[in-house]
DNA sequence: CGTTTTTGACCCGCGC
DNA sequence: GCGCGGGTCAAAAACG
């Protein structure tokens, strides 16, 4: 039911922890969460770490980005070689009129529940690549129905799909393409370290 | 015709 | 043990 949405690059990831969002207008971010499992037996939740990742995008919207950094207390296996390498959340939510957004992967939902308190659905979106076991859930917030929850579970094995990395979007930028001229902004905003 | 969506069923952890 | 809330499976339908 998607309807034809070019493979936008707008999100990215740096090989430090941080993160840019350089997405559109459209998406005018309200809350950012970052829940960073990690794989040891770390149970502290970092509140703020050393070095605060602060994102602002979406300069149009006005409202401020806010982000938060948390640490799953993932407790091993207790199994030599179990190796859990599932700890990588994070959960955005934006103020969207959009349900999903292209984040330049290919999505394959396999889910739809209702939760409680919530007259919305939520869905269940699973990376088409085989291999890669990244998850997302996307729910409305039922208070507000221009906000959309998405929350992003695991680390891409592969590349994404349009081949849209960092330095290759502004090799790429279309300037005849009004919908990215946003994304110039938001990289000029973020220049790369 | 291959891939994705749909949708109810199933499953699992947890609290009672 | 059972029910509930939440997450996933899978078969058929729908899509391109």
């Amino acid at each position: 039911m998607n309807p034809s949405q070019s493979p936008s690059p707008n999100l990215t990831f740096l090989s430090d922890e941080k993160t840019i969002y350089p997405f559109m207008d459209n998406y005018d971010f309200s809350n950012l969460m970052f829940d960073v499992g990690e794989g040891g037996n770390n149970g502290l939740i970092q509140e703020e770490p050393s070095s605060p990742t602060t994102i602002v995008t979406g300069e149009s919207g006005g409202s401020g980005s806010a982000l938060t950094t948390l640490s799953k207390k993932e407790s091993t296996g207790s199994k030599d070689g179990e190796t859990k390498e599932v700890g990588h959340r994070v959960a955005i939510r934006t103020r969207s009129q959009i349900d999903v957004m292209d984040d330049g992967y290919k999505w394959r939902k396999y889910g739809k529940k209702s939760v409680k308190n919530n007259t919305n659905k939520r869905n269940y979106y699973k990376c088409s690549s085989e291999g890669c076991m990244v998850k997302k859930r996307v729910e409305r917030d039922g208070e507000n129905a221009a906000y959309v929850i998405t929350t992003y579970e695991g680390v891409h094995n592969h590349e994404s799909p349009s081949h849209v990395y960092y330095n290759d979007m502004v090799l790429s930028f279309d300037h005849d393409n009004p919908s990215q001229h946003s994304l110039l902004r938001s990289i000029q905003k973020f220049p790369p370290s």
